[in-house]
DNA sequence: GCGACAG
DNA sequence: ATCTTGTCGC
């Protein structure tokens, strides 16, 4: 996958400051749902699921996924442009309500403050917190991340591996600390991530390289 | 120019 | 992320 024709780094710059304006650093308050999201991968395929774990019920309540061409190559910095919509389409096709999303992916500990996790809580004006299995950027500091121009822009924590936890939207950096370490598997990533991991490859397997895309990149999942 | 570099 | 089988360990 090359890098589009007519893409202009300068206007993709322009486009992460602006919608970083956006993110909202809050106290989110209860959660009982949390949604997790991931895509995987066969040549310029993507197949990507989203799966809703609701705490209370202490189950699965939900789950959805998306096929779509693959449109950018993976550029650090730059992975919202290639797992964005893939990701979006997941999402809304889960008919089940969410309180917050966990992304395999940075959330605001971006050099432009906006990684994918930070990106898709603004478009879709939800909560959402970004967990990476390593770092894109900042300097750790103790447990903390913190942006060289200044301020803590994630946290270190400590499952099976470490991970890299960061705000995406609407909620407190130590809700989404917490959120995460309540979730923590045998695996490396949290539970609704790795679920969704999981769901991701199942149907990729299951689909192999065969699907019909509409105008839009995207075929049937359910089909 | 060199080092860093989510998935 | 993906390319790839068996093998070691619980
Ligand atoms: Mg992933």
């Amino acid at each position: 996958m090359k890098i589009p024709e007519g893409f202009r780094l300068d206007l993709a710059r322009r486009v992460q400051s602006e919608l970083a304006r956006k993110v909202v650093e809050s106290p989110l308050g209860e959660v009982d749902v949390v949604a997790g999201v991931d895509v995987a991968y066969a040549g310029d395929i993507a197949y990507s699921a989203a799966v809703a774990y609701s705490l209370k019920r202490g189950r699965v309540v939900g789950s959805a996924c998306s096929i779509n061409k693959v449109v950018f190559p993976y550029i650090p910095t730059l992975l919202s442009f290639r797992e964005l919509m893939p990701m979006v389409r997941a999402l809304r096709r889960l008919s089940t309500q969410f309180d917050v999303v966990m992304i395999d992916g940075q959330g605001v500990a971006h050099p432009f403050r906006l990684g994918i996790a930070a990106h898709l809580g603004v478009v879709l004006g939800v909560s959402s917190i970004g967990v990476a299995k390593s770092k894109l950027y900042g300097e750790v500091v103790g447990n903390k991340l913190v942006d060289p121009r200044g301020g803590v822009i994630g946290a270190v924590v400590k499952c099976k591996k470490q991970l890299y936890v960061s705000v995406g939207n609407r909620i407190s950096l130590d809700e989404a600390v917490a959120l995460v370490k309540s979730l923590c598997t045998n695996s490396t990533m949290p539970l609704p991530i790795l679920l969704a991991h999981n769901k991701a490859n199942e149907v990729k397997a299951k689909r192999g390289m065969s699907a019909t895309f509409d105008k839009w990149g995207e075929a049937d999942c359910s089909a």
